[in-house]
DNA sequence: TTTTGAAGTCTCTCC
DNA sequence: GACTTCAAAA
């Protein structure tokens, strides 16, 4: 092995921003009782070099490198080294003569797993450019496209992403004649949703309903018509959703056959990454993959699994030991992220949550300044505070790239992002698929796929109902008579539409059939059909549109990005299995050298580390968001996704709220936020508070009348009741 | 049967 | 504030 490659690429990766030796300044943010002097630096900001061991290994994470054959589960808390960890496990794999072939490493995003591998390469060489990695949904495909055949599985399948899943739904609900009036049928959402669970967790589905959505239990019988008829369109139209993905694997390997067999015996070791975030039907998988040898590492931390809505369960993690008899089980425990005042308040969050496997997290990174508990008098104080920060930060020399902005979900970034561009600051916005659910998006990928998988009924309904004069009945008519004629590639052409649709009809037959007979293997032919569409399409989303500059460009975008694939086929998969992440990807001088802020969903900046990091919205009902306090459970999860969140942050930590909140729901008054409840007490008593106003604000003017935001003495009278 | 306008409904996290 | 659903008109 060769030790000090990784030590040093993992300070690249990691290098302290250096800091200006001149006089810290000092302000008073507000001029309330609690101002504060603020900031206080850190007096020592420690060489990451100091902490690590030459090797980069600390005792326990050597052990679990080193581990020999057999079951391993690495309990690693947050910024414990467990990327490193696994990365030279692999290695140490690799110097044992196993051939990277036969090593698969699962990740939880498709990026991660790059970044390890290229980690890995600084280790011990290209040898390991061989091991396979990837998600579970992506080697899923990767092995359906090679064995799928074998199993049933025709050749040229389609990929469904979420939003496809649940128009097919919609399809099946409204062919069983449902939704009448009399009484709330589940939307098509909440049938997909419903059906995903019941595949993930295996629980019968009137459990489901019962515990989710009891009052919807009267229709357990329609809904399973609808499901069955769901998997039966699957199957005609050739389509897979991500359940399949996954649930077709998990037969595949399961099955008493030589073709489960010739799967399991792909690789001799497994590894997988954010274990707790798996579900029932991935720990199945896993198990029917080592059916033979037991050859199988897990990596995790229970108090950070913040996925249970797409299934994942924690028992995976907790039972682990149970399933595989002879687990060794390495804990880490030393933190090399944070500073300790950080470390302190994150274990004090997550000591409220119930079950847990990983005890207290220590770190000899000693010093540096306490978290900061920053109340704002409304969100456009919020905005300002953090913007202002950031370009501090930055003046004393903390790259862009080095903080991050992190928020419950994608929508309360919107005036941040205003602030941001206004003020000339790059960033880019991780999580969030919104560019692949735009209408228009759809519908130029709804050309590509029907040519690519004439069945495709998803697409060919879109494509219908694109023409004038053809609606949701009429368009179900069409698709019949095509599947009435097998779908062949004539279908369509002989399709007699109504007289209105006729001029589109024959403009559309001429381009399909126009791609079909010209498949250049030039380069970027994908970003030619794409250009070829646009020449049709680009008046239709003329036509439908108000706004057409935005749409319009969004298209552009998916042409860049189309021309990076070698394939139709390539691009349409790619898609579905890994969205563009940041709106950088997006084509953007998307040069990654770019000092670009972060701003992230919790959920997407889960495995990442920024020096400075700013948590906006603790506000009880943004985070945790109301939608997710049903039990307890829920209330559990929200909060390790806080202690996700914050311990993102090595130096500077900021939690701020907004105090005064414009809410549309409660008409047209501001009320009063509560700070998130996970702040409790204890925890703020590690942070220190500080108050911004916002002095630019118009007074109240005195005729306005306004009620008072609070209003003392009616409390005062309701208190001794008079 | 499609289209249009108006009222009504939620607000998420992601492969 | 954006998107869906409903009812009436073309």
């Amino acid at each position: 092995m060769a030790p000090n490659a990784g030590g040093s690429f993992d300070k690249a990766l990691r290098q302290t921003p250096v800091r200006k030796a001149s006089g810290e300044p000092e302000y008073i943010c507000c001029m309330t009782d609690e101002a504060r002097v603020y900031p206080q630096r850190p007096r020592t900001v420690e060489p990451r070099e100091k902490t690590e061991l030459a090797a980069g290994l600390n005792e326990a994470q050597a052990r679990a490198a080193a581990h020999p054959d057999g079951p391993l589960l690495i309990i690693a808390g947050a910024g414990t080294g467990k990327t490193r960890t696994l990365v030279h496990r692999v290695a140490h794999l690799l110097e044992r003569g196993i051939k990277p072939e036969r090593i698969l490493l699962l990740t939880f995003t498709r990026r991660s797993a790059q970044e390890m591998l290229a980690r890995a390469e600084r280790l011990v060489g290209s040898v390991s450019r061989s091991v396979q990695g990837g998600t579970f949904h992506g080697t899923a495909h990767r092995l359906l496209r090679r064995f799928g055949e074998r199993a049933g599985l025709p050749h040229g399948f389609t990929i469904m992403d979420q939003g496809d899943a649940v128009d097919l739904m919609q399809l099946s609900r409204g062919k069983l004649g449902l939704g009448d009036k009399k009484k709330r049928f589940p939307k098509k959402e909440t049938l997909h949703h419903v059906y995903s669970r019941h595949v993930n967790t295996e629980y019968p589905v009137p459990a489901i309903l019962s515990e989710e959505y009891p009052q919807f239990r009267e229709f357990e019988e329609e809904i399973a018509r609808i499901f069955a008829d769901y998997t039966e369109r699957k199957t005609e139209r050739n389509l897979v959703d991500y359940d399949d993905l996954l649930l077709f694997w998990a037969m595949l390997v399961e099955s008493e056959s030589p073709l489960a067999e010739q799967i399991a015996g792909l690789y001799d070791h497994i590894l997988v990454d954010e274990y707790q975030d798996t579900n029932h039907l991935q720990a199945r998988i896993l198990r029917g993959m080592c059916r033979t040898h037991q050859n199988l590492t897990v990596v995790g931390d229970d108090a950070q699994s913040i996925y249970s809505f797409r299934g994942a369960t924690i028992r995976n993690i907790l039972d682990f030991p149970q399933q595989y008899p002879g687990t060794a089980v390495v804990p880490l425990e030393e933190n090399y992220r944070s500073t300790q005042p950080i470390l302190d308040c994150t274990n004090t969050l997550i000591s409220r949550a119930e079950e847990r496997y990983t005890k207290n997290l220590f770190t000899r990174r000693t010093g540096g300044e306490q978290p900061w508990l920053v109340t704002a008098h409304d969100e456009p104080a919020q905005t300002r505070f953090v913007v202002d920060r950031i370009l501090e930060l930055h003046e004393e020399g903390t790259p862009l790239r080095e903080m991050a902005v992190l928020f419950r979900a994608g929508y309360m970034s919107a005036d941040l992002e205003i602030e941001l561009t206004a003020r000339g600051i790059p960033f880019e916005k991780w999580g969030g698929l919104k560019f692949l659910e735009a209408a228009h998006v759809k519908d130029v990928l709804a050309f590509l796929r029907v040519l690519e998988n004439p069945r495709d009924e998803v697409s060919w309904y879109r494509l219908l109902q694109l023409m004038p004069g053809i609606g949701e009945v009429t368009a179900r008519g069409a698709v019949e008579s095509m599947a009435a004629l097998a779908w062949t590639s004539e279908a369509f052409g002989r399709y007699v539409p109504p007289p209105r649709a006729r001029a589109a009809h024959a403009a559309l037959v001429e381009l399909l059939d126009q791609l079909r007979s010209n498949p250049t293997e030039a380069d970027g032919i994908v970003s030619t059909e794409i250009a070829r569409v646009r020449r049709l399409y680009d008046d239709i989303l003329r036509e439908r549109y108000d706004r057409v500059e935005p749409r319009l460009s969004d298209l552009d975008q998916l042409q860049t990005i189309a021309a990076g694939y070698p394939s139709r086929a390539a691009f349409l998969s790619a898609l579905a299995l890994e969205p563009p992440q940041a709106t950088q990807d997006l084509g953007f001088g998307s040069d990654s050298e770019d000092d670009v802020l972060v701003l992230s969903t919790a959920h997407s900046s889960k495995g990442r580390e920024w020096d400075a990091v700013f948590v906006i919205w603790a506000v009880d009902g943004y985070f945790p968001m109301s939608r997710a306090l049903g039990s307890d459970d829920e209330i559990d999860e929200e909060r390790r996704l806080l202690y996700v969140a914050t311990t993102r942050a090595r130096n500077h930590l900021f939690v701020t709220y907004p105090l005064n909140v414009y809410d549309s729901r409660r008409s047209a008054d501001y009320s009063i936020d509560q700070l998130s409840r996970f702040l409790d007490r204890g925890v703020r008593e590690m942070m220190q508070r500080v108050v911004v106003d916002n002095p630019d604000a118009p007074a109240p003017a005195p005729d306005a009348a306004q009620p008072p935001v609070v209003d003392l003495r009616a409390m005062l009278r309701g208190r001794f009741g008079a």
